[in-house]
This record gives structure tokens, C-alpha cells and sequence, in this order.
DNA sequence: GCATTAATTGACCGTCGGTAAATAAGGTGG
DNA sequence: CCACCTTATTTACCGACGGTCAATTAATGC
């Protein structure tokens, strides 16, 4: 009947974005359909392929949002320098569990998806925001004066074990607040395990 | 036209699992679809609804098939404790990272299903399966002479730490093979971390 | 005001998981 | 051998999905 709203009600891409966020709150990401995301907002599903070129876009265009604030947080947590670099460093795995757990839906985008559910630039976000991860953790191994050099596999086997962790928390209820006490344990083990 | 195939044709549960397993090969399992499964053994979809109640319950008789496997596995590597408790723990590491890259498509639909698309037998596997790896592992830290109590939350990570490596590859091409020093440098990090 | 462009609709396509009635083969008792 | 019941399968159907596209109307530029 209208097939043009006025413009000050026009759809954008942050508007789509929202609606599928407040989507995978409340159902997992694979029951949010592009259906269900132009419903919510009040359009017919068509629009939505105006503004993305399909499903894999609209995520991949979230998940690289999602890795610039997880990016930000691990800065945050680097930043504060002042003591040991053991220190430094549980602080940044503790930031990692935290954002995942914080952020259960984003986290289950970021990392649970498919490799076909992605596009290029989703999967480019997130070997350059795990480079950023594997710099600092080197950079705090040498400064913590490891005799020798540290293997270039260390920061991979750190962040695949902070990978699992949150993982496997990821489709509980449980809260990061609830779980701190494990994940300090846990981090404490991996810190132990570089000693 | 002929609404029921000669006995000597007749479809059963084993056949297709068998079947759908094959798919997972080519396909990953999200794009196994219950019409294709029926499909490539010259049925009709409506038939396979005939043996299983729906596509979770088909999923799950192979995830609890796959853990019996795995306990076997685990089982074996326990058998062999000739030497020290370490080095048993870490072929047992070794024998669960191996199982995992051996078994993708197993592996992927015991661990990386939703929980909606299983049903609860399935999820008591999958808990039992962990208790038997969880006792196996405090057993042998306790008998390495751990001093005071060894913390609960410990075999837990060590799970956890396992999983995160195994799922982190099972969508690569990698095998276990090449991947073998990468495990094992992994592998000795996590023991390290216990001593 | 008129032509062009931008944004949206809604009908349509093929595929999916799942259900149920119809139907034919197999088995059983007389 | 036949009648009857059970078992296994087909097929049509449902609603929902991702995705495409011509039609349509609001906004914009000249």
C-alpha cells in the first residue's frame, strides 16, 4: 500500500542492527530470522535486503562492531600497566571471560558462527583483533623476562583456552559474576602453566 | 505407488545414521537436512519420522554412540599407567584432542549442538561422560601426590581448555597430524599449570 | 512541475522440519 | 487360501525460512 515510509521513519542499517540484537537477548541467534527482525521493526522482510545484501552481511556487519568494543576492553585492561606483567596479563583474560560472558549474544556471533554465516571482512575482524591479543601476551612474556624466546604458539594455546571457557559458558544462565571465581581459577591455571 | 518397500529393503535406525554421517562429511551438519538424509537412501523424507521422532532425536542417538567411543578411547589411554600419573594424564589430553580431530563430524554434533536440538538422553551422555573423565583425572592427581585436596573446579578446566582446542579446529582442514606438536606444546602448558 | 532516484511492499520461488491420511506389504489365525 | 491386523512407506499438506524482483510511491534534483 506504501511502498515508501516517510522519511523520518526511513530504515537504516543501525536501526536493523538493534532489532536483531534485542532479537538474540531473548532467542538464540539461529532462531533470529530476517522475518522476525523487519516484523519487530514494522516492515516487510524485503526492506531489509535493501540495506544488506543478505543474512550473512547483516551478521558479519554486527560481528565487526562487536570486535572493536572487545578490542576496547582489552586495551582498557593492558593500559593499566603500573605492576607486574603476570599482573597485566591475568587482568587481560579476565577482561576476554568477562566480555563473553557480559555479552553472550554478541560473543555467540563473534565466534560461534559459521564460517559460511561470514563474509570476508567478518573473518579479516577477527584475525586482526586476535593479532592484537597474541602481540600484547608476547610483548608481556618478554617483558616478564622469559629466558629464551617464548614459542609463537603460546598466545594461540592462551587464547583457545579463554576460548573454551567461555564457550562452554555461553549457553548457560550463569552470569560473569557467578562464575568469577572458577574463571579466576582457570586463569590462574594458565598463567601458572606459562611460570 | 508402492507404499511399503520388500522386507529385504526396509529402512532402519543404523542405516539411517549411516547416512547421515555421510553427509556430515561432505556438508557440514547444519546443512544435513532430514529430506536429504531420505534422499540419499532412495526413501522419502516422511519414512525417517517413521524411526525417529524428529531431527534431535535422530541427532542424539549418534552423539550417544559418538561418547561411548570416546569413553573407549579415554579408557584406553587410562589402561596404560605403567609410568608416572603426569605422563598418563597427558596421553589422556592427547587421547581426547585426537579423538576430537579423528572424528569432526562426530565430534562436532556431541559438542556443538544447540541443546534445543537434543534431547535429554543425549544430555545425560554428555554429563556422564564428563564425570568419567573428571574422576579419571582427579585420581590420577591425587595419586602424583598432590599436596592438600586437589580443587574440584580443576578437571573442569582441564575440560574446558581441551574442548576450546579441539573446537577451534574442527572447522579447519587441519589434522590431527599436523597439528600434533601444536597439541602437544598445549597440552605440556596445561600439565605445567597443575604442577 | 517533471523526471529521476531511493526505499519499501508483497507476490513468488524453492527448501526446510514436521504431521497425518492413505496405502501396500508382511505376518497371523482359522 | 483368505480375512484381518500390524508395520512401513508415500504423498499431500502446513507454516516458516532465506532470497529475488517488479511494482509502487516518497523524496530529490533540475
Amino acid at each position: 500500500m506504501t511502498p515508501r515510509k516517510a522519511v523520518v521513519e526511513e530504515l537504516d542499517k543501525e536501526k536493523i542492527m538493534q532489532a536483531a540484537r534485542e532479537l538474540f537477548v531473548t532467542k538464540g541467534y539461529r532462531s533470529v530470522s530476517m522475518r522476525g527482525i523487519a516484523g519487530r521493526l514494522g516492515y516487510s522482510h524485503g526492506a531489509l535486503y535493501y540495506h544488506f545484501k543478505d543474512k550473512a552481511d547483516l551478521f558479519s556487519a554486527m560481528v565487526m562492531a562487536d570486535f572493536d568494543r572487545l578490542n576496547d576492553r582489552l586495551d582498557e585492561a593492558m593500559a593499566e600497566h603500573t605492576d607486574h606483567p603476570a599482573a597485566t596479563l591475568e587482568r587481560i583474560f579476565m577482561a576476554y571471560i568477562r566480555f563473553g560472558l557480559d555479552h553472550k549474544p554478541h560473543y555467540e556471533i563473534m565466534f560461534m558462527l559459521e564460517q559460511s554465516e561470514l563474509n570476508d571482512a567478518a573473518r579479516r575482524a577477527q584475525m586482526v583483533s586476535y593479532d592484537r591479543f597474541a602481540a600484547a601476551v608476547l610483548r608481556l612474556l618478554r617483558d616478564s623476562g622469559k629466558p629464551g624466546g617464548v614459542p609463537i604458539a603460546v598466545p594461540w594455546s592462551l587464547f583457545l583456552s579463554l576460548h573454551g571457557f567461555v564457550a562452554y559458558y555461553l549457553h548457560t544462565e550463569q552470569t560473569y559474576d557467578q562464575l568469577l571465581g572458577l574463571a579466576e581459577q582457570y586463569v590462574g591455571l594458565m598463567v601458572r602453566g606459562l611460570g
